[in-house]
DNA sequence: GTTGAAATTTAATGTCG
DNA sequence: CGACATTAAATTTCAAC
């Protein structure tokens, strides 16, 4: 299941119109890839089935919750081993602050997206969330001036995907 | 409208069941929150319009669209000016690979989460959209083993929004 | 791919605090 | 007057043809 599926070009008009919106009905999409609706109900289910389509997610806005401030911070857990990182983990999911987690290469061994109300506000999350911990020997913290989404995720090359006849 | 909006509890009741599941539909909101379905659609088109929810988002998975290998490039601009970062921000945007971009504070400019199809592919990437353009000082790549989301996005201290009669 | 029924979304109206 | 509930119409989903 790990393997990547065979995807054709109604599928990836799809999976391109739906990560423009999500929330676009069967009808719009069989009207825009030049299918019958029910044709994009059976695409959509079997992607999903496939577990191409993971969920949908809502987009919010943290500075309207007041989290106006993001920033990344890189983390360096000594030692580097599995009994300490597995706590390290959970806790830092479980921070309503944090985004999203990456366990990396290189010197710092994760990387931590959080959003908080302020600079204030990040000092109390670095200090008693991270370098309070006996595990975390090192934390670095970059702001985010700005962060864009980028394009829609389709295969690296299409038409090796897709039949010519 | 850059400030944050005041919600109630059953708005971030609701906001809390949708980012579990963005295709919860208002009845099955309005059950678990214990309000009439008009009363979730009124809330989230409130939510909406306010600017708290910006969209609703595909999730895929790389890995099945022939991405398995994903990485964070640490890039460094120079010179760091308005003319040039304009368009590299707009190129590293339009390139499929990427997924993320970020400015940040600190000694690399921009961070790229980019997602390839393998070592080769990252390497091709790397040395033809970064360090062969004239204004990339220097790109420092790292794998990403694992990544985790994080719980949901709610206002720091819930209970100050909420009068309390 | 097309049709039709069931479910959902959405707007309009009514009601309570 | 604002917020919520009820009702009904339009749309969408989804299974059967």
């Amino acid at each position: 299941m790990a393997d990547s599926v065979v995807l054709d070009a109604v599928d990836l008009h799809i999976l391109r119109l739906l990560q423009n919106d999500a929330r676009s009905t069967y009808r719009e999409l069989a009207a825009e890839v030049g299918v019958a609706p029910s044709t994009c109900l059976d695409r959509v289910a079997r992607l999903r089935r496939t577990g191409v389509i993971l969920g949908h997610r809502l987009q919010l806005n943290p500075a309207k919750l007041g989290r106006g401030l993001e920033a990344l911070l890189l983390v360096q857990v000594r030692p580097h081993r599995r009994e300490l990182i597995g706590p390290f983990v959970d806790r830092i999911r479980a921070l309503p602050e944090s985004r999203a987690l990456f366990h990396l290469t290189g010197p710092d061994d994760y990387l931590v997206h959080v959003a908080v109300a302020d600079p204030a506000d990040l000092q109390r999350l670095v200090l008693d969330e991270f370098t309070s911990r006996r595990e975390v020997a090192r934390v670095e913290t970059r702001l985010i001036f700005q962060q864009w989404e980028c394009g829609p995720l389709l295969p690296p090359t299409p038409s090796a995907h897709l039949s010519s006849d």
